[in-house]
RNA sequence: GGACGCGUAGCUCAAUUGGCAGAGCAUUCGACUCUUAAUCGACAGGUUGAAGGUUCGAUUCCUUCCGCGUCCA
């Protein structure tokens, strides 16, 4: 519990003063606080809102009694007399406290209070010459103390790792995560931490300043907006089951546990959508649930292993109607917690009033890098062997005019760093694929690139794509995804990579299902839901093929669900959207960890014993 | 898993070429009845993330490890 000798030293001295506390009267650890009757309890952010449009004259006029508790954030001592700054709720309060007023006693109490410690206080509201609304104290009641030495009162907590290891520190300190102006000489009150705003100087759209407590705060406003507009629709929300014997329902790799009595595994849940299309055949036609997912991955700024996954599902809908309810969705929820439609997330202003849909092939087609030669033919998707003969051509042409690409130093002459690290994610990418088709074996992949100076994965070597889809939807990844800030719908995915999705119709190596992005990731992901027991059947033998092969996260077989497929399940339109990622766009938060309160970390080894 | 960066007092940060580890806030003591990053005076606070190496001498250079961050996979 202590950090030092300093901490445990000033831990005892407090302790002593608690003593000294109860020796004026006080209660050390009180139950509650009970002002008088003639003195209304209020909160600090109610006297704000009451009183801050008051003048001094009428607040003296009137004398108003109140009766308000708050932590100590600030204490300015003169002599027989004092200020002191009380928070509440994330709102802090001035409050005046002379000797004279609260008497010898009253004033004893005062000396002996230190930052962090929860006090309440009676008395009267009047502004100071400075015009700032205080409390004139009359009495003072010792409610909690603070043992532990709070942050540096300037700058806060500033430090990244302590911030998510001591959110309760973190959360009253009130930190501010991103600001308006980074080169503010004053007013701010804390400092940032430096990937939040490194590069928002040269940029035109400053973030919006926004406190750390008031992320959460809009994460649940995300989360009220959300269930408000299901249910106006006629959805009902349901809770399904976080500990599953078969993961499924996405593709990733779950996190497994044991059950005792039933020795059996069990995992966590990686998505809700295998039970919640069971209720929908069960004849829940519209349903709903924001609950947390588990992916047993690897972390960054974008994933967290529990993250908080809306899923919801509309019987007598495809994937053009969720579309349209997604926009809906979006525009609902960021007008409910932002009232407004516009956001700035990492430098750029974002407008969630205009979206974009595009199909793959098309988005393709549109962040094609020049550097590449001309975009492939939408003909070209339609064969494993013309989309290879294509990367085979974009290759020769990189290596014709810009030999310099494939090099690995981070200083390219003529080649902006950042499109630089893009070029060389497809070239990778067009490696992969041309050494494939020369049948290679792993060894002699890692050596090819390698000798390419493109960063080789360790061992054992990721699965690289294996089917005409796969490369496609790679493709995707590494030519469009990032580019994709505004919001834009990206549909029409390749059949081999969505296991769960209907076909299209007219073309069946493409399923209706779309993705949703802002800010250069992706937040959502819908379909048009397969319904056909028969083809699903199917569908997961391929994935058991793919899992075979080595692919871990290929989804498993499920033949309960198979079965409940058999029963009908209607024609149903299903979607689940990233309710961390939509509060990092809406708050801009540019890391997942600054939108979970308790973000996964390694634990601390090095901790100082209790004793 | 890889590359780069960071780790110094409770907090926020300094320390020139390798040459006595410092400041502000907070704490402790003192002064001050309208301050607000209050002010003024004094005291105290350190195994420089850990271990090892090079050196007369290491916060600084090297190696390994731990934690965090950014980018990549």
């Amino acid at each position: 519990m202590f950090e030092s000798e300093f901490e445990r030293n000033l831990y005892a001295l407090r302790q002593e003063k608690l003593k000294q506390l109860e020796a004026l009267g006080q209660s050390a650890y009180p139950n509650t606080f009970a002002p008088p009757g003639d003195h209304p309890l209020i909160t600090i952010p109610g006297i704000r809102a009451e009183y801050d449009s008051k003048t001094g004259e009428r607040l003296e006029a009137e004398r108003i009694p109140v009766a308000v508790a708050g932590r100590i954030m600030a204490i300015r001592q003169q002599g027989k007399a004092g200020f002191a700054t009380l928070q509440q709720e994330g709102q802090r309060l001035q409050i005046y406290v002379r000797k004279d007023a609260v008497g010898d006693a009253g004033f004893e109490l005062y000396k002996l209070l230190d930052l962090g410690d929860h006090i309440g206080v009676t008395g009267y509201l009047f502004r100071t010459r400075t015009n700032e609304l205080t409390i004139h104290v009359e009495t003072i009641t010792f409610l909690a103390k603070a043992l532990l030495a709070l942050p540096e009162k300037y700058h806060g907590l500033s430090d990244v790792e302590l911030r998510y290891r001591q959110r309760y520190v973190d959360l009253f300190m009130n930190g501010v995560l991103n600001e308006a102006d980074s080169s503010e000489p004053e007013g701010s009150r804390t400092a940032l931490p430096s990937h939040i705003c490194q590069d928002q100087a040269d940029v035109g759209h400053p973030a919006q300043e926004i406190r750390v407590r008031d992320v959460f705060v809009k994460r649940a406003a995300v989360l009220r907006a959300m269930r408000k507009f299901f249910d106006a629709r006629g959805y009902i929300e349901v809770e399904t089951p976080m500990m599953q014997p078969i993961a499924g329902g996405a593709m990733a790799r779950p996190f497994v546990t044991h059950h005792n009595a039933l020795d059996i595994d069990l995992f966590l849940r990686i998505a809700p959508e295998l039970y919640l299309k069971r209720l929908v055949v069960g004849g829940f036609d519209r349903v709903y649930e924001i609950n947390r997912n588990f992916r047993n991955e690897g972390i960054s700024t974008q994933h967290n292993p529990e993250f908080t996954m809306l899923e919801f599902y509309q019987a007598y809908a495809n994937y053009h109607d969720l579309m349209d309810l997604t926009e809906e969705l979006v525009q609902f929820v960021a007008m409910e917690v932002n009232g407004t439609l516009t956001t700035h997330f990492n430098g750029v202003e974002i407008d969630l009033g205009k979206w974009e849909r595009l199909t793959m092939r098309e988005a393709i087609v549109k962040w094609w890098p020049e550097e590449f030669g001309p975009p492939p033919s939408m003909v070209a998707f339609e064969k494993s062997e013309l989309l290879l003969h294509f990367l085979d051509e974009a290759f020769q042409h990189l290596q014709r005019n810009y030999p310099q690409i494939s090099t690995p130093t981070r200083e390219v002459q003529g080649v902006n760093v950042e499109r630089h690290r893009e070029l060389r994610s497809l070239l990778m990418l067009i490696n992969g694929q041309r050494i494939l088709l020369r049948g290679d074996s792993t060894p002699v992949i890692k050596a090819v690139m390698e000798s390419l100076g493109l960063p080789t994965p360790a061992d054992p070597l990721p699965a690289l794509p294996q089917s005409l889809g796969q490369t496609i939807a790679g493709i995707f990844e590494a030519v469009a995804e990032r580019r994709l800030i505004q919001p834009t719908i990206i549909y029409e995915f390749p059949l081999a990579v969505s296991p769960l999705s209907k076909q299209k119709p007219d073309e069946p190596e493409w399923v209706e299902r779309f993705e949703f992005y802002i800010g250069g990731f992706e937040l959502g992901n819908a379909f048009s839901e397969l319904n056909d027991p028969e083809e699903q059947r199917r569908r997961f033998e391929a994935q058991l093929a793919e899992r075979e092969r080595g692919d871990e996260e290929a989804h498993q077989m499920d033949s309960d669900y198979v079965r409940a497929l058999g029963y009908g399940l209607p024609p149903t339109g299903g979607e689940g959207i990233g309710i961390d990622r939509l509060t990092m766009i809406l708050t801009g938060a540019r890391s997942i960890r600054d939108v979970i309160l308790f973000p996964l970390l390694k634990p601390q080894k090095t901790v100082i014993s209790d004793q």
